[in-house]
DNA sequence: AAATGTCTACGAAAAAAATCGTACATGCAA
DNA sequence: TTGCATGTACGATTTTTTTCGTAGACATTT
């Protein structure tokens, strides 16, 4: 069974997804940034997220290297699914209706929606 | 500030979002389908959301009625901006392709959404 | 060498969510 | 009228998530 991330480990994740594999201390100075958190908290959901088997780690002299073992896409399609399960009934092109109406998007974006939507037609 | 329901929550939301108004024993009766929960859970979460104030409730006879007091369209919206945001950078276009690539969508719902998009770009 | 800084480990507490048992009221049926 | 079904209220517990303090190891600076 897939293990839902939490929203912190989320957040975590993300760094981890940019930045390649990193250290604690890498991790928590992004996410201070914008979060007022402590470098112990970073470090033991970071030990956490290890013993559930959602990142890697190595050592590094003193201190630890940790790699994100879930990917971005795999990660985005399975959170994505799931919203549109739950919360549009299985409709994909609802949740679409959604972001897209609320969000802007670029004439550029909007194109490659565009031919998306033509490869999604063709190939059926 | 807006508060995100939790997961039990947006499933007791979706199911009073489909069926209006509805006394606690309806609700779980639905939710019993798909999940092994009691009674009294249910009940004690539809107390709690109507503390938090996402529901409202009327008295009928000796049982009470509950109304979603979160709109639906409102509720996608935030949950669906929030995940942009923190799972795509806020990109809603990468989203979109998330979301249309991995889930089987009809003709005519491809169509709505060119249509969609052919109207933001001309509203813009 | 002593002090300081920077790691990890680990326990514990706080906070948030979810679950359920029990008590008690009331309607209804035998 | 006695008993059963069905409500709510409410406290308590359990589980999950988040947070952080303290201790000990080791490197670096003074």
């Amino acid at each position: 069974m897939y293990i839902k991330p939490t929203d912190s480990e989320l957040e975590i994740l993300n760094y981890l997804w940019q930045a390649g594999p990193s250290t604690v201390r890498a991790v928590h100075d992004a996410l201070s940034e914008t979060k007022d958190v402590g470098y112990t908290t970073t470090l033991k959901l970071m030990q956490i997220m290890h013993d559930k088997g959602l990142l890697y780690r190595t050592e590094q002299g003193r201190s630890h290297i940790y790699v994100a073992l879930l990917g971005k896409e795999e990660t985005q399609q399975n959170l994505v699914g799931k919203m549109v399960e739950t919360l549009f009934q299985g409709s994909a092109a609802q949740m679409v209706m959604q972001a897209l109406g609320n969000h802007t998007t670029s004439k550029e974006e909007l194109d490659e929606i565009r031919e998306l939507l033509n490869n999604l037609e063709n190939n059926r």
